[in-house]
DNA sequence: TCGTTAAACTAAATCGTTTTAGTAGATTTA
DNA sequence: TAAATCTACTAAAACGATTTAGTTTAACGA
């Protein structure tokens, strides 16, 4: 026996005023529409007895406002995408708006279908990893209107608020590090996706080598192979077939969890002996033995940024302010992986 | 200049015929109402020319229905339930709901929040890991017809549906594990969280040890300091205060996490003398030097159960089947860490 | 004393669907 | 030939809020 909920029509007429009324009050407009102190006591007693809760659903009808942001990422289970999670909703939290995870696998077409799915549902703004095809679905959501701000990487042709890190710099100077420490042959090991993240890393990992006169070591591992054992088996020839490499430089950490696995099947030692440095932080690099070196996003610098430039398009009558792009840095982690040895 | 999405209205008044022509055309229930297929075609032809979506919060409005499920649980950003998400929600996206991921720290008040807002929200139905202290609130919405599962944990006195492990069982499996593996003096470290899965896990450790005539040591860190410096402290006096100790049972991943990091600071050659065992796998453990033995539970079947059963519970016009209770069965992973040394 | 203003409300339109209960006209039945 | 049945639609209520444009009564000013 599902009985109904209380809307404010039965309000109304339990109290005898009109629904226009509860309504105000509940607004807390009361004052300012001259309802009397007596009427406004006994709305607000009356629903605070029954713990009359509105239908958020009918006020989004009218006020074509859900309250609701997109948090579109690569695979919400993944360590950095999972933290920055955390971070969002709790800023979105305190600011009453709720978000809706979701995880596009770098899929245009899983991408497009969430889009479409979530307009369709009038959320009030996307916080988006945009998959290398989608540029024109953006495009069409910024034309309606719609917030978007994107993360980690964009489209240099169509400008968009977005937030991610100085990648090549973050590159280059994990590169430096390796060099700096003594290591002459190093190999750099990415995804052939061909985004701005990932050709700004290889960019850095490039000029940095060739500066100090180093050959270019480059495997690319495709993306749907990145976690299977291809990806690890292609990783190993890789290794295997070049002894002469003496440092590894990972480009993303699902790549690095993958290597790991594989070196230490292959030679145990080999860890302790090879330099690793690794893309995207993650608390096991700190307890792994050897600690392993990280470029480290600021996870919540990102995630401020990302929600201070959605809450301002929230907050604006026509989002006419022109796109914000925020370009942080990363932090070198220098731990033992990457020493002298 | 935002222009208007368009509605059922402006698609009836441009093709001249009638609302309820087009809303049952687009439900795909023209034929059913005898609608020609000329107007069905004409419609049909038109909306997809635009584009045109429908209205969903309208359509929640006037049905009822969200087709959202809420997913809760401590930390999404937690390994554990990071995976159970991605694989509830592809379950979810399949049937056609999308789920709405959150966290309630475990902690009452912030599930109680989250509950409301949710319920207000008009979602479908709720999966929800309870913390402690809001049984009553379950209760609520079970007494308001909403589809509940919870998992994880539960209330022993409060009939709901409910996907378990055997924690009990598993705990006494990986204690024997180690006791068969020659370790005496085993280490329990626990939070002094009193819910279900703890308390069972902490019971089947108990009573093996009992059973074996071995001594219980237990280590009850408190939950707010579990990832905190003051937890991993005393994790570190537990230890060191215990130089007999052969072995570690870690009750939860989390504070594996910590207890690694630990060990290691204190005596990294510990990790390869200690007995190590954990609840909770993690990619991590796989590639961790020693790899660490560990409970692993079945995250796939977790997440088909809660589906089956929510999806069912959505189905039904009356939810008045009683209650399921699904108890199933972790597997203990046998790696390096709890290996006779 | 009459017009004006303020106080304290309320009726009804509106948001965009779904769905029930029609209707008008053609065709069939008896 | 009148009643019944179909076909091919449509009008309008309903979902539960917000909000505009009133209305009624009392008080005030000149």
């Amino acid at each position: 026996m599902k009985q109904k909920r209380p809307a404010l029509k039965d309000i109304a007429s339990k109290l005898n005023v009109s629904i226009t009324t509860v309504s105000f009050v509940l607004n807390g407009k009361g004052k300012e529409k001259k309802i009397s102190d007596e009427v406004i006591k006994k709305i607000q007693d009356y629903t605070e007895s029954i713990n009359f809760k509105p239908n958020l659903v009918a006020q989004s009808l009218r006020t074509g406002k859900t309250k609701i942001i997109v948090f579109m990422v690569e695979d919400i289970s993944n360590y950095f995408f999972a933290k920055l999670a955390r971070i969002i909703e709790d800023i979105a939290y305190n600011k009453d708006y709720k978000v809706l995870f979701c995880s596009n696998e770098n899929d245009d077409k899983r991408s497009r279908e969430l889009i479409n799915l979530f307009y369709e549902r009038q959320v009030d703004g996307f916080i988006i990893i945009p998959s290398a095809g989608i540029r024109n679905d953006i495009d069409d959501l910024i034309k309606k209107n719609v917030p978007v701000v994107l993360f980690d990487r964009y489209f240099p042709d169509l400008k968009t608020n977005y937030v991610v890190i100085n990648n090549k710099d973050a590159a280059n100077k994990a590169t430096r590090h390796l060099i700096d420490n003594g290591f002459k042959k190093i190999a750099f090991i990415t995804t052939d996706v061909k985004q701005t993240q990932m050709l700004d890393r290889l960019k850095g990992y490039e000029e940095c080598v060739s500066q100090a006169q180093l050959s270019s070591n480059v495997l690319e591992i495709p993306f749907k192979d990145v976690n299977s054992d291809k990806g690890k088996g292609l990783i190993h020839s890789f290794i295997t077939d070049h002894a002469e490499y003496d440092s590894v430089f990972f480009s993303t950490n699902y790549l690095t969890q993958s290597g790991l696995e594989v070196i230490k099947d292959y030679n145990p030692n080999l860890l302790n002996e090879l330099g690793i440095i690794t893309f995207d932080d993650n608390d096991l690099f700190r307890i792994y033995t050897p600690t392993i070196s990280a470029v480290s996003q600021p996870l919540q610098e990102i995630g401020e940024k990302l929600m201070k430039i959605m809450l301002n398009m929230l907050k604006e009558k026509d989002g006419s302010d022109s796109p914000q792009e925020v370009v942080l840095n990363a932090e070198l982690i220098q731990r033992d992986s990457s020493k002298d040895r």
